[in-house]
DNA sequence: TTACAATATTTGTATATACAAATGTATTAT
DNA sequence: ATAATACATTTGTATATACAAATATTGTAA
């Protein structure tokens, strides 16, 4: 379905069109992800928060780096961190050297639940992009970068 | 800033980065657009329920129809439609043939308010989409409908 | 060293979202 | 006409989000 046909609407301006779009698409996308993990419990954001914590192999991360890296901001890290400690999924603790600190850490639970969730996720990524080949999916990223450049003003 | 810089990592696959730029683009467009929204205190739903009444050009809209033609669905049209009707923007009745459904109309005030909006949408708008051509629109908006594409099965 | 500002996180609270169950109305089959 | 089903919306409730204020810790300046 087109944004027109969806929306009931036509004239749309294309500038319109393509923020109308943009938010659609977004969710569509979010949708399938969504529903590849719901059987496990574990939404988007508290997915995103244990793949960064993966990343960090090891390393601790506090909360104002994984509000930072999130993919989309959470308004409240103290408590999206809680539901994955009350999990197991995660590790809390005060940073010795800078007691203001507190360093997350994923646990093994977490990372054999991710290491789960790594599969149904990936099929959901391919069901996602499996209309366009590989040179669309890299014009596509490099116009919404694009379309993010600041200006220098 | 691209997706890798933000999120801090390398090695994205195309597809993953194609994800995680969406979401994060359309969390960028729908930020500027709120912050537009705020001085009236009205969200971006409610701004779009006033846009397809309005669109409606008097003929009133029923809660399942809003519903169908936002851009992003709602969980509750119901509640959606009581904050507008607190503010007195909408009027609701219930449908004279079918008393299962309730009949919203934009009011006059609701119009006017619509009215003011536009200017700060409009600009809001154009702040999002400045950094493309309209090639690059009409490109980036192709490319968008063709990820969403069915497969037949 | 005491006061003041900066940093990092937590807590309170209001609002929003998700979703299942309940309500009320209309349609269909018997 | 009655019961069963479908439809449209509302309500209850649990969870999530937004955001300001509070708390705790550290760094800095007088």
């Amino acid at each position: 379905m087109t944004i027109e046909e969806h929306i009931k609407t036509t004239s749309l301006k294309p500038s319109q069109r393509l923020i109308i779009n943009l938010a659609y698409t977004a969710q569509w996308s979010n949708d399938i992800l969504l529903m590849a993990l719901k059987p496990y419990d574990i939404s988007l954001q508290q997915f995103n928060v244990l793949r960064i914590l993966r990343g960090q192999k090891g390393k601790p991360a506090n909360l104002s780096t994984l509000n930072d890296r999130m993919v989309t901001k959470a308004s409240n890290t103290t408590r999206l961190v809680d539901k994955l400690l009350k999990k197991e999924l995660v590790n809390r603790s005060t940073c010795p050297s800078n007691r203001r600190k507190i360093e997350i850490t994923i646990t093994e639970a977490g990372l054999s639940l991710l290491n789960e969730l790594d599969k149904v996720v990936t099929q959901a990524e391919n069901k996602i992009t499996t209309q366009l080949d590989n040179n669309e999916i890299e014009q596509l990223n490099n116009l919404l970068n694009k379309l993010r450049t600041e200006t220098k003003n």
